[in-house]
DNA sequence: GTAGGAATTGGAAGCGCTTCCAATTGACCA
DNA sequence: TGGTCAATTGGAAGCGCTTCCAATTCCTAC
């Protein structure tokens, strides 16, 4: 029938030797001779050896178990989108990987959050953690989880966290700059710009970007004006209506996100705009609402999946070197501009 | 440090019988006095025993290794949502089970796509196979994979194939029942359905139940016209802005998913009326697009994720109690009609 | 040369579970 | 009462891997 799976037995006898060698190859061991390690590595290429990720889990005695930990906010954003694809990309990950990933969810204004997180590196002695903004900004429980110790990787960390622990994310503040570039080049020179709520990194850092291009192209303090939103489809709304119907309005609107910017796209049709013409949008995520607005939204693409995915391997790779804290240091994932009609006309 | 978890020969040795014993129980397996079992099911409460999944697989010899199928399709629907919905909700519950989940893409035109299953089965030796829209009603591809034997659950499957497995979903017609009634409830006597491609099952049912409940209020033939959209957000536009415009046009639009509804929003915007005053829109679905747009629309929740979970529980499931191919049936899962503004008012 | 220590290798004991097979028990019939 | 067969229970061998520990080899330095 099918033939079976070669085993770590099949790849010792092939290259003979001890099953126990064969085992420090494939964890990268010490104490193996040059030569030795490459007659045993191509009888894993020849046998098309795969580890049984269960077998050694099991003998490992190692759960095989990564948390992913999200934040539980009442109003806040209604990120769902984002959630689901930090979730989907670190399980998959996992899956490729063989191992699990349990997803929490702990309340950021909770006073017990961070036993609740003490408690849950013991009780389900996961191998890694990985935090979800604002968690990731929250110095005292990435202490708390370095201290169990728990190997933790961050997405979209703040400058202080990032370091204390290993965390990935896109490099935001090189988006807001290669948006900007994108809206200068269509001929912009008033743009008036949504950001998020205050004290969140990644809005910040996206406005930082955006006004370090606009400076060094010299233009005016002036031809920038910044609004604050919420991150919310409404605030969008409320916020544009206000920019648009002013006098000297912009050009060209930009919002820190996607939902903010389908907000303000229905606000400037209110308004009897035609849309690129009379005021150019653009957004930030590449959220589905992006495509499901009209016309079709300007956006950068954030790689949610891959930033979390990125996550999970990073824990792998760092247990397989038998390390047990990931060195601090932020791992930037390719972001995206992805011009649409919006911006571009027809 | 922490308490060990509990093996299986804790439970045998705290209720006096040997291991196997224990392992027969927990697998419900037969050949067990009822009085034994019951001691020994009281021992895995005391202790609070559950089996680790790492060895009962490598015992057992099982990959533990669940396939998700999703169609690969080149133009059509933007599912991606409905897609990663359909993923997370399956990841999900395998990891709550301890088991894994590959997902495949296999176009639904390619020639090969029988052999390509085939070779997936004996190759990855999975334990089950989930098969999604509109795999799920490619009696063709259901034959292979029950023939193999795998055992098969089908998400949202038509009468035929429900008749040859096991399937799970919303009930359609039920959800396309209520929510014509939600629409008769506001005072709507003449309705426009924009209905999805040719052939879609759900789509079809949907419309199905519609009728059926526009029939059974006792209104005429005519109150209710029926347009044909693809589910995308441009059709939307391009039908409901031809709908909306020609003479008699109706006081409710009710789109087949809320992509389209979606784009007859931005129709009726365009053509300068007000939602729902001048007319009530609706869709099918509940994705996040639904909240994002002005008003917020009425449409019917579509429980994605609970749909692919149930799924994997039945697979296991049927599994668990030794048997290698699931009853035919369907399973249905609850649905939700959230009003909303665009069919509420203010 | 040779003792001593480091570097390399192999042997063997499990990790927690399923499952094959043998042993024991019980029930039923002649 | 003895014999037979089915129902129940237990023993023990692994599943594929890691890891502790002992054995061997290889270099040094004296």
């Amino acid at each position: 029938m099918t033939k079976k799976r070669p085993t770590i037995d099949d790849v010792a006898a092939h290259s003979g030797v001890a099953r126990t060698t064969v085992s420090r190859v494939i964890n990268n061991g010490p104490n193996v001779r040059p030569e030795v390690r490459a007659r045993v590595m191509r009888s894993v290429a020849a046998l098309d050896y795969h580890v049984n990720t269960q077998a050694r889990l099991l003998a490992g005695g190692s759960t095989g178990l990564i948390v992913l930990i999200h934040a539980f906010e009442l109003d806040a954003e209604p990120n769902s989108y984002y959630h689901s694809g930090l979730e989907l990309g670190a399980l998959r990950a996992c899956a490729e990987l063989g191992i699990s990933l349990h997803t929490r969810t702990i309340s950021p204004v909770d006073p017990d959050r961070y036993e609740k997180i003490s408690e849950l590196i013991t009780r389900l002695r996961c191998v890694g953690m990985i935090l979800s903004p604002p968690f990731s900004d929250d110095e005292a429980m990435v202490r708390r989880i370095l201290d169990a110790p728990c190997p933790l990787v961050c997405i979209s960390a703040g400058p202080r966290v990032q370091s204390m622990t290993a965390s990935v994310g896109m490099d935001d503040a090189a988006a807001g700059y290669a948006l900007a570039q994108h809206i200068l080049n269509q001929g912009h020179r008033r743009i008036a710009y949504i950001d998020g709520p205050e004290g969140h990194i990644s809005a910040g850092q996206r406005l930082v970007g955006f006004r370090r291009c606009i400076a060094e192209a010299g233009l005016p303090e002036e031809s920038l004006t910044v609004e604050r939103g919420n991150f919310t489809f409404r605030s969008g709304i409320t916020v544009a209506q206000d920019v648009l119907s002013r006098d000297g309005r912009p050009s060209a609107l930009v919002c820190a996100n996607d939902d903010m910017a389908a907000g303000a796209l229905l606000s400037a049709h209110r308004l009897g705009m035609n849309i690129p013409e009379d005021v150019a949008v653009a957004g930030f995520d590449d959220t589905p609402v992006s495509e499901i607005v009209w016309p079709p939204l300007t956006t950068v693409h954030q790689p949610i999946r891959r930033m979390s995915a990125r996550a999970v391997e990073r824990i792998v790779e760092t247990l397989n070197q038998g390390q047990d804290a990931l060195a601090p240091g932020f791992e930037a994932i390719a972001f995206e501009v992805l011009p649409r009609a919006s911006t571009l006309g027809t």
